[in-house]
DNA sequence: CTAATATAATTAACACTGTTAATAAAATCA
DNA sequence: TGATTTTATTAACAGTGTTAATTATATTAG
């Protein structure tokens, strides 16, 4: 009784590996059952064995991408101590993530989601993300009397829209047209927000 | 040869006018060029004589709905005089127009873009239009020296971010859940914004 | 170890999508 | 009226997600 039970998660990680790979290579627009199968060495149909529909396959990587995200976001601001001057770099790194995977912003915030209710817990998981890679930041910020809790909150919600805006703009409209336009953008949008 | 130039601009208008209607009604995933052209009363093949591709067609409707969006800023916002107090209205109002036609939404900025390069003009026009139903009101703070240039076109970005952002999770993610709690979301980050 | 059964993977099929080529209908003009 | 040009339609292609029927593979019982 175990070894389906491995084995059938072994299936899924096929799956889920394949996913990604796309997701990362070619985009979001590249994702197709088939194309996914191929790439899993399976056929089409055999997917629906392990996953209900597609869209459960492609938001099973969202919690993978926040991961490797966040190991990305941990090392642009090692050695760094909690603060104004971090929460900045956390950010910046954030955005370059998105940047360099714009098909995973698309995933993450673009996508159409049907049956939203069984998504819900993913749909939480992308919206807060954030806020959690930033946490000990505004905890500290909190503690040392700069902020109170109240603002932080409100300035965890500036930040998570603004930041969400721009990568739309970007990502979805090339505006602005260059990178570095669009990281003076964000420095500009940054300090706005965060010089209290 | 008049007359040629007068039936083609119809023929472009019923296709026009029931992709409108698609859009307000049933929103942009039940757009489809058999669905668009039988609700005109034409098979689908014939809309390729009047439009080089479908998304062609639906970016034709942009400016529509942009005038349309405008005239219901105006009656929103009738008899107040420019300033701090109309420009909160006027964001108001446009975010209303957009919740209560979420395709329009989804169009103007979730809708992936082939082809960017052709659309530019449109996805500019898209960009700038809060820009442009605030002019007024900008003009009149600067005049009145209660904001400089340079800080009415900061607070253009940041208007234009969050609302953008508020918009995306809301009608994307269903967060806030209530529409109660959506406005309530909505007048905080305005009042950050706007209480300069 | 073979035979029956249960499980898993595949192909075929359906209903869609956008788009193009070939055909049918309609309008224009000599 | 008859030939030509323009316009609209159907047929077809290559895709999409998804499900049912079928084949292949394991598993279990005798």
């Amino acid at each position: 009784m175990k070894n389906k039970e491995i084995q059938e998660e072994r299936m899924r990680g096929y799956f889920i590996e394949a996913t990604k790979e796309i997701l990362k290579g070619e985009g979001l627009r590249c994702i197709s059952v088939r194309n996914i199968a191929e790439r899993a060495g399976y056929s089409y149909a055999t997917l629906y064995n392990y996953f209900g529909d597609s869209k459960e396959l492609i938001y099973e990587c969202v919690k993978d991408f926040q991961d490797e995200c966040g190991e990305s976001v941990k090392i642009d601001t090692a050695n760094v101590s909690p603060g104004k001057k971090r929460l900045k770099l956390i950010c910046k790194s954030y955005v370059k993530y998105f940047v360099q995977y714009t098909g995973i912003f698309e995933l993450f915030f673009l996508e159409k989601i049907s049956d939203l209710a069984s998504k819900q817990p993913t749909v939480e998981l992308i919206r807060t993300f954030i806020d959690r890679l930033c946490e000990d930041d505004w905890n500290h910020l909190i503690s040392k009397k700069v902020i109170t809790k109240r603002q932080a909150e409100q300035l965890k919600d500036q930040l998570r829209l603004t930041i969400t805006g721009l990568l739309l703009f970007y990502i979805n409209q090339r505006y602005p047209q260059s990178y570095e336009e669009f990281n003076k953008h964000l420095d500009e949008q940054l300090k706005l927000i965060l010089n209290f």
